[in-house]
DNA sequence: GGCAGATACTTTAGGCTTGAGCTATTCAGG
DNA sequence: CCTGAATAGCTCAAGCCTAAAGTATCTGCC
């Protein structure tokens, strides 16, 4: 019996979706974070980082990043400053603002990104691969929805 | 745009699940970690400890907390020190077994949770409310789907 | 031009989280 | 009994994350 499943039955229905959703949430990220450090010795934020740069080749400035990864730009810096130190991230001069940085990924992280992400979309695939194409498509549908709502709510 | 939305569209089913999924969650914890701190100077590994606590009155084992919160135990030392430090928790000896420590919320930490508890609810209402009823309902029975297929294929 | 406010980034203190390694206790077989 | 394996809990180092405060630069407006 886990927290989610814990609720008691008088909990309302906005509060039981928020225990499950994050239920689900928790045990996806639990798996890939484990296999990323298994695997590949890194970890899941730093993957993320990446993944961003990898679809942006043209760079991007932290604050970019900060906004994409939603998380704070002292957090962005110091992830961004392990992967400068490991050669998978450059930092580049921003050409029209001398306050910024433009983060590109380095040949070297290009390549060990490549290997990553194809590892981590057959984890997810074996872990949610289970559903069937349409529980697949509904829950995107309902998630798009539910995404456009707590955005809307939170403004 | 962020990480979700951006995903290329070549990104296949379960992938995009798998960052929708992680972006809702994502949207939601951060409001209501925000909210914890500002009306209650307190986090939300806190209150999902002491939400555990409160339906257990007969008090929980150092490993249950560990499970139910799926975090590690040397995490739920930390927490459970700093509540006990602020009063609102306490640790009784289990009198079945000598390394054991039976935890449970104190008089204080019942009342305090009460009324977080009811702050939380209306936040998460606040935010999910929009969603119809119907909505609601489907998302409740496929992340249901989602989560034991998650626990399946990561056993 | 110059100044006020906004913006880009870093730094710092403090809390969360993990995995690995430690002690103490319990339990199951011989 | 007693010993080895499992279990309950703690400690530690390292990384993630935030909010707040600080520096440098840019931008708009007079």
């Amino acid at each position: 019996m886990d927290r989610e499943t814990r609720a008691t039955v008088d909990d309302h229905r906005a509060l039981r979706l928020w225990l499950r959703l994050l239920t689900c949430s928790q045990l996806i990220e639990r798996h890939v974070r484990s296999r990323l450090r298994e695997r590949f010795d890194t970890t899941l934020p730093r993957f993320d980082l990446m993944s961003q740069l990898e679809r942006h080749p043209q760079g991007l400035k932290m604050n970019e990043l900060s906004r994409l990864l939603m998380v704070t730009g002292g957090n962005v810096t110091g992830i961004v400053d392990q992967l400068v130190k490991e050669g998978l991230v450059e930092r580049v001069d921003d050409a029209a603002d001398r306050r910024a940085w433009r983060v590109k990924l380095t040949r070297a992280g290009d390549k060990a990104f490549a290997e990553m992400a194809r590892a981590h979309e057959e984890w997810v695939i074996e872990l949610l691969g289970g559903l069937t194409r349409k529980d697949a498509e509904a829950l995107m549908q309902l998630l798009a929805r539910l995404k456009a709502i707590t955005l809307e709510n939170s403004a």
